[in-house]
DNA sequence: CGCATCTTTGAACTGGTTCAAGATCCGTGG
DNA sequence: CCACGGATCTTGAACCAGTTCAAAGATGCG
């Protein structure tokens, strides 16, 4: 629980504004974890009393449709809230998977429950979270399943940019394809195309340096104007 | 605020489960509103001091994207809450427009925060508000940004049904290919189609009865394995 | 080293778009 | 009450982005 105090991401995580008396509150234990890339945080349906927090890594969360297929219903980033619906529901709503290897916190439902009867903080903090759920679904399809399938693959290697260095990690093919509504075919040759045009520039296997201008320009968002 | 205790979708609405003690916590005043179809609610980054319950009606939340077209983010049904995000921002997320003349009760966000302070009721149903919309989020884009257009205008059809008589309202179809991410032609072409085979049968203009299995069965959202 | 998995590429096909022309609806004013 | 004009809806035909199916490279792991 001191760790939290002095968590890396404490700006951006669920207890960023908790002054230490808020910490007095907590007694249940916050639970430090990892898991590997391709490991299952939860399935839907779980039994949910306990909400997480990423400390580092890429999460995805998913429905799996009627027949089989699974959409990606939006990926968290390191800072984000995974299974706020906890706090609500006994059961989880969706499938969270890790796309790379994640450090997490877990924090059991009692304590977030405790603290947003006791603490204004993070009271709050707990309806801003909700809300930038809600404002990353609306953002997560009206980015990543709206116009062409270039546009939406320039979108996601935006998205995952890493703003230090102008890189980032690309899932597995078919992974892009339920994250964009494509075929995992069409994936590939897209970023086989952006990959020959330099927008996309390999590291190694999936990691890539990227013309973020140029990239912007394809994804629509853009001065194109120029 | 006497008339909330007899509202009609009191059992769905914000203040459903109110004791009568909460509802002496109210002084500022809830104000009832009609808006007539094509009218807009609040535009997206208006000054937001209130928040809307849906009684009657239908009303899209929309983004605008970079291009100027627009992308249908999700529709509120009546009981459905409008615009929480005023508890959390001062301004509105997105644009809302009534697809069809519709009445709300507006609430003063100062209304929301004392009783979410000293309404345990209230407080809760205020997490299960934004659970919903999240829910609501994800779904929308499951079911109406996945499959083909014949299968999503098929959801569509089934998502705006009346249950008690099976018969629908449709939107204009440019607003049905801006919620499917289909053009408005392939719009008309998939509803002339499912009336040419009796799944869409008109009674007037935009009012028609459904043959509800037969749209399970193209949606495939269904038991097809009779 | 060898097998399983994932990615890339090719070629044919198709669902949906695009552009363009009619048809239908509806409010307005004569 | 009807005729006009703008908007919405429908339909057609050509086109193209993306899918599908299939097969050939990569990659990684035991």
């Amino acid at each position: 629980m001191l760790r939290c105090r002095r968590c890396g991401v404490r700006q951006l995580a669920l207890f960023n504004d908790l002054t230490d008396d808020d910490f007095k509150l907590v007694h249940l234990p916050i639970e430090d974890m990892a898991i590997a890339k391709r490991a299952i945080l939860y399935n839907a349906g779980d039994n949910a009393n306990a909400l997480f927090t990423l400390r580092s890594g890429l999460i995805k969360l998913t429905h799996y449709l009627a027949d089989g297929s699974q959409r990606v219903v939006r990926l968290v980033r390191p800072g984000g809230t995974i299974g706020l619906e906890a706090l609500v529901s006994d059961s989880f709503a969706h499938h969270a998977e890790a796309l790379q290897d994640s450090t997490l916190c877990r924090i059991p439902v009692a304590v977030v429950e405790k603290l947003d009867r006791e603490s204004p903080h993070l009271h709050k903090q707990l309806l801003t979270r909700w809300h930038q759920a809600v404002m990353e679904s609306d953002n997560w399809l009206t980015q990543m399943s709206t116009g062409s399938a270039r546009e939406r693959v320039a979108r996601l290697c935006l998205y995952l940019c890493d703003d230090a260095d102008d890189s980032c990690v690309l899932p597995g093919r078919e992974d892009i394809g339920a994250m964009l509504g494509i075929t995992t075919e069409t994936a590939s040759r897209i970023i086989a195309e952006f990959r020959r045009n330099g927008h996309l520039n390999p590291r190694c296997r999936s990691e890539f340096d990227l013309d973020v201008k140029a990239l912007q320009v394809v994804a629509g968002l853009d001065h194109e104007a120029a």
